[in-house]
DNA sequence: ATTACTCTAGGTGAAATCACCTAGATAGCA
DNA sequence: TGCTATCTAGGTGATTTCACCTAGAGTAAT
């Protein structure tokens, strides 16, 4: 495989010595530096030539989210593995918007954290089951909260004139579309108003798009 | 176990029979029910007590996704279980959206099968790791294309004013906010008007969404 | 039959926005 | 040094939105 420079980045010196000499004597790859926060992982990769960073998220200073944007900003062919305690969904999800190119727990064992580590530098992802499961429940939740919405309930005029709205239109546009007098879609958009709790046109364009009253690509 | 009655739909004769034979013969499950359209499927969880649906997703008349929709519209105890050829991840996104505990795929073997369907019948959600994979990919690749975008570079102050806007605040709200003059604030209005090419406050609202200038759950 | 809701529409007026215009201060860059 | 961009701010005025008000016609439910 050649010669592969890995950063380990983690506060906790234990950590550190256990995965390094986990990678070391037991598998063939080469710890070839280190970092305790994300400030210095940055540092190291501007110092050192870096092909994978092994990434802990809480870290002081500055986290393990923070440092890999920062990384991936400046060092695009640097990939990172996320190496935490943490299933939770939110950090998947943040480690994956930052770029990351996998995500594995401490609790995985040597072949799950070989198996990424290959995986991740043949220029493929690597998440564990764990990983994803927790982000297969967040979108169940999140799917599941989604139809309990629209607690003021509009009429479907109102939800008709609501969409021209967010489609930019003016209220005379809209009289014209709707075969109505601009008076008339004045008071539609009043009644909006109230019975949404907006203050104005950005708040019924928010909560049009919150409520999924408007797809957002195609408004 | 006890009584457990699965309506099985598919419109296939033969993978009707399969999983069928699969089921009663080595398992001890039995299908009850079978349906060869949603429309059927329907139909079926009216006329009988059905506790498990086991469900294809493309159908004539009316596919998985609607069905499992209306069953569980209208049965909201039954569990729906994705049982499907295609590992995309738009297909198990949508089963999720319409509120299936599971998803597996047609190429599983039978003790992942059983797997599924005692894991949802004790309530849980269950996923295959095909499926989980599918959705992480697109997860992986929708956030990759986020970053590129905003077309218009907008400055920091324009950013800030915009994001105000999206807070519902008035031009002379904003102006005490950022203490400066509201023709300022108006000046920063017009120009994001011109760089974002929205014709009014709606147009502004979307575009900082759509370009996660703001996030809708923060506004 | 009464009640309630929706959609319709208008009067009036204040407030906010949008659309043109100019222009000084400041900072960064070539 | 001049060029450019940004942030600042004002004049003027048209257009649009927002806020109060009333009110008839139709429809659905009690």
């Amino acid at each position: 495989m050649g010669e592969i420079n890995i950063l380990l980045v983690d506060d906790h010196d234990i950590v550190r010595d256990g995965i390094r000499s986990l990678l070391e004597d037991e598998i063939g790859f080469a710890i070839t530096t280190e970092a305790e926060t994300g400030k210095k992982a940055l540092e190291a990769c501007q110092k050192n030539e870096i092909d994978l960073v092994i990434m802990d998220i809480n870290m002081p200073e500055m986290n393990g989210i923070e440092a890999t944007e920062e990384i991936l900003e400046n060092f695009e062919d640097i990939k990172v593995l996320a190496l935490t305690m943490m299933d939770e969904d939110e950090h998947i999800r943040k480690m994956i918007e930052a770029g990351a190119s996998g995500y594995i727990l401490k609790s995985s064992d040597k072949a799950e954290l070989v198996d990424a580590i290959t995986t991740i530098l043949d220029g493929h992802h690597y998440f564990s089951d764990d990983a994803t499961q927790s982000v297969m429940r967040d979108l169940v939740q999140s799917k599941g909260k989604k139809q309990s919405s629209d607690p003021a309930n509009l009429t479907d005029r109102e939800v008709e004139v609501l969409e021209l709205i967010c489609k930019q239109l003016t209220n005379q546009q809209i009289a014209d579309q709707l075969y109505i007098s601009i008076r008339t879609v004045d008071a539609h958009r009043r009644n909006l108003l109230q019975k949404t709790d907006a203050k104005n046109t950005a708040g019924l364009v928010t909560y049009a798009i919150r409520h999924d009253i408007v797809d957002i690509d195609e408004v």
